[in-house]
Order: structure tokens, then C-alpha cells, then sequence
DNA sequence: TGCCACAATTTGATATATCGTATGTCGAAC
DNA sequence: GTTCGACATACGATATATCAAATTGTGGCA
């Protein structure tokens, strides 16, 4: 019934439903890129692993697909989306602007501990990116971007932000491996860093939005080499 | 079962679910003001009540929900959040970014068809007002915006646009009928008819914004006039 | 009259059963 | 060998049944 498994990080909450857990659960992973673009969807599947009924996990499902994140044209099927050009550009247009003004409203009520942690967390996403354990990478850099974010305390942006960041979550882990590492990357979060000690609106604005820049411009570089060529596998993978 | 009572504007779209078509009715209805902050929402009898089963009102119950439109903090109920100052405040200042867009965005891209449709929008909301028929008024307020920001072709915008405008629709309803109407209310929309006419994206933003500004205003004075006010009713009242 | 205990009811959450459609498979006809 | 259609299967959508928590109503006692 899962609650009897404890599965580590996932202990189910008093008072919180199946649905949302299992929403959570499904958030987490498509936000660490456990599911590729054409990916499917079994809802039967799906609940006889975490063992309940289908009724939760489609609850759960179908929220997702409400947000855009899951996608559900087809009639008998859910699937991952995958993002072209223009919904890459209106995506991260709009994180410009709300990520901005959460890191400028962060900046003044950042503390000591934000500073240790984002210095923390940038440093084990290096190691991640070095180990190629990209799923780890990705979450880690949700992590050192929501710390910032949360402190804001703008919960509505917040909420849009997440909405948005698990829109991208497939076709953003699956760039990653394709991506040139080199230092100017790093930078990017090492500037955020900068300006965050210094608890200065207006750059911290700047380098968040700089970050997502560099993003945008990578995945608009990869989808641009992904179109026309052969795609793998026309018909859709199974889950997992 | 829905499909064969065929109830004016709601003709059941081919391939649209259940679920589907009982989200869009519970939207509009909330758009137009139907429900009042702390109605409940009652989920077997609004299934009694449009014959169907619990499942797809749930469904569309919970996507409300789940986009913060609905309240469900309480275990055993669900209803129609009131919004605070803080709230607003938030609410607007996305709603100036994103609306703000699309407004220039669709600036150059309106036709005649535009103006016409705006006009005769206006008068109509207008003549509502008069009436005192504000569920009416809320509609044709919304048709007004919509129909700029739908010419945008920006889809991810419209989207979260439409889901904040819901948040707002109930407060936003019981608001109107306080509203003192002097001319330069009307006059916001009527400036929004002339940029729109100039195809002016700078100018149709600003005009945009300014109605949005006058909105929040007069929520603001609403919501603080309620505050430490008595509340009318402090047990739900049921719906409809 | 006031208040507390307990049963009945209400409500959302979850489980299970059923339905209709889409899809895939296999075999017959050409 | 190819095409087409009947049948089996898989899937999401919906209906119904059950559960547990919470609320409400009521009767009895102080």
C-alpha cells in the first residue's frame, strides 16, 4: 500500500493523499530526466509497481497532463512531450521573468547558510557532471536554483516556475549529455553565486537570467540538430 | 449523460472527455462570478446534479485544485479560496508581465475584425453594468482581454494567464457591484480600443497594464474594507 | 439549561468493475 | 506477396463500491 515500503526519501507525509505523493514521486523524477521525450505512460503499469489502485496514479497523471507537462492527444495514450524551438522560447521567456524577479526579491534575504549551500551543492553538481550521473546533475541544479527562489518567498511564481522547469525536464536531460563542457558553463552558476554573497538585486537578476540564457541557447542548439534528422525510434518506448 | 442534453454552449465536442468538458463549465462559471469565496464545492452533488458519476467531477475538481483555483486545506471540503492582499498583489504583478507580452505581441497582428469585435465587447460590458448583471459583465470583461491576447499566439502564456484570472474571478465578482463608476473606468477600456486601433505594441501594453492597475486598486480597497468587517457567514454556504 | 458522549451521516479518497475505442495480429482473398 | 478485415488485446475513461476521517445530530446527564 505504500506506506509500508518507507522507499527512502518518498515517507509518506500524514495527511497527504496517494495522488499527491505520487505526484510528487513523478515530479521528482521527470524534474532528474528519468523519462525521455516519447516516452509512454501506463497507468495500469505504473500502479501495479508502487502497488494502489490505477485511481491515484491517474489523479496524479492527469494533473500533470492539465500542467502541459504529460501530453495526451492521442486518445489511448500519455506520452512525454517533446519541445520544439517555440515552446522552448516561450518557456524560457517566461522563466526570465518570473525567475528574475524571484532571485532580485531573494537577493536582500539570502543568508550565511544559502551561501554555504549553494557553494555545496554547485560543487557536487560538478561531480555529477564529471561522473556523467546526469540525473543527479539535473536535480542538483534544481536544487541551487529553488534555493534561491524559495527564499523569495513568492509562492504563486514559485508554483508557475516548477510547472515550467518540469516542462523542460525531458528534453533538457536528454541535452545534457550532448553538451560541451567547457569553464564558461561553470561560470554561469559561479557568478550566481557571487551575487548572491554580495545580496545584490540587480546582478543576481542578471545572472540568473544569463544562466538561463546559456540553457536556452544550448537546447535550441540541440533540438535544432535533432530536427531532420532520423529519429530513432518512431513508435513509443515503454516506461522505465 | 451529458452528451444528449446538448445545453446551449456546451455542445460535448467530439473526443473531449467528461472530465474535460466539466472542467470548462466549472471555469466559465467561476470566470463569470458564479461562485462566491467560501462556497463549497460539493463533488457527488454536482455529479447528481449534471448526471454523471463522481469520477470525471472529481477530476476536473482536482485540476482546479491543483492550479490553486480551489481550496482543499480543509480534510473534508473543497471550496472557494478568498484572496488576501498579498495574493493579489502577486497575482498582478504576473498578470502585468504576462498580459503585458501578449498585449504588445498581438499589437501589430489585430485586424478590423479586432476593432469591431472590441468595441461592440465594451458596449455590451457597458450596458451589463447598467444592468447590474455582473455575472455578465465579468464574461464580457474577459472576452475583451482574451481576444487581444489570443491574437499573441503565445499559448503558455494564455494559458497561465486563463488559470489567474480564475484565481481571481470570485473575489474579483463580489467585488463589482462595490465598485464606484466614474468615467475614467471606463475610460481604461476605451484606451485599450485606441492603441489596439493604432496596432501600437508599446502603447497597448501600457493601456493593458493601466486597466490592470485600476483592477488591483479596487480590489485592494475591497479587500481591505472586508478585512476586520464581520464576516457574513463564518459556515460555508453551499453551492449555487 | 448547558454540555458531553456516541451514533448516524456526510465527504473526499481509494479500490474495483465495466465500457468504448485504438491498436496490433493473423489469416483469407486476391 | 500484398491487402484487408475479423478478432484479441491493451488502454484510458467512466461508473460503482468501499473506506476512513470528519462533521453533525441527538439523547442523556449534571
Amino acid at each position: 500500500m505504500l506506506s509500508g515500503e518507507t522507499s527512502m526519501y518518498e515517507l509518506p507525509v500524514r495527511g497527504e493523499t496517494l495522488a499527491e505523493q505520487i505526484y510528487r514521486q513523478l515530479a521528482t523524477e521527470i524534474l532528474s530526466g528519468s523519462f525521455a521525450p516519447l516516452d509512454r505512460i501506463n497507468i495500469r503499469q505504473h500502479a501495479d509497481e508502487i502497488g494502489v489502485s490505477v485511481t491515484p496514479v491517474r489523479e496524479a497523471v492527469q494533473r500533470l497532463v492539465s500542467e502541459g507537462v504529460l501530453d495526451a492527444t492521442d486518445k489511448n495514450t500519455i506520452l512525454v512531450p517533446e519541445r520544439n524551438e517555440p515552446e522552448i522560447q516561450e518557456i524560457f521567456d517566461i522563466r526570465r521573468r518570473l525567475e528574475g524577479d524571484m532571485a532580485a526579491t531573494a537577493a536582500p534575504l539570502l543568508d550565511e547558510s544559502d551561501d554555504v549551500f549553494l557553494k555545496k551543492t554547485h560543487g557536487s553538481y560538478l561531480d555529477a557532471l564529471d561522473a556523467e550521473d546526469y540525473k543527479t546533475a539535473l536535480r542538483l541544479n534544481s536544487l541551487f536554483h529553488f534555493r534561491i527562489y524559495k527564499r523569495a518567498d513568492l509562492p504563486l511564481r514559485l508554483k508557475i516556475a516548477e510547472s515550467l522547469w518540469l516542462r523542460i525536464g525531458p528534453t533538457l536531460r536528454h541535452m545534457y549529455p550532448t553538451l560541451q563542457r567547457d569553464r564558461t558553463d561553470h561560470r554561469r552558476h559561479e557568478i550566481i553565486i557571487e551575487c548572491a554573497a554580495r545580496r545584490d538585486p540587480v546582478s543576481l537578476r542578471t545572472a540568473v537570467i544569463g544562466d538561463l540564457n546559456s540553457s536556452q541557447l544550448a537546447l535550441n542548439r540541440y533540438v535544432g540538430d535533432q530536427t531532420g534528422e532520423h529519429r530513432r525510434s518512431p513508435s513509443p518506448r515503454r516506461m522505465r
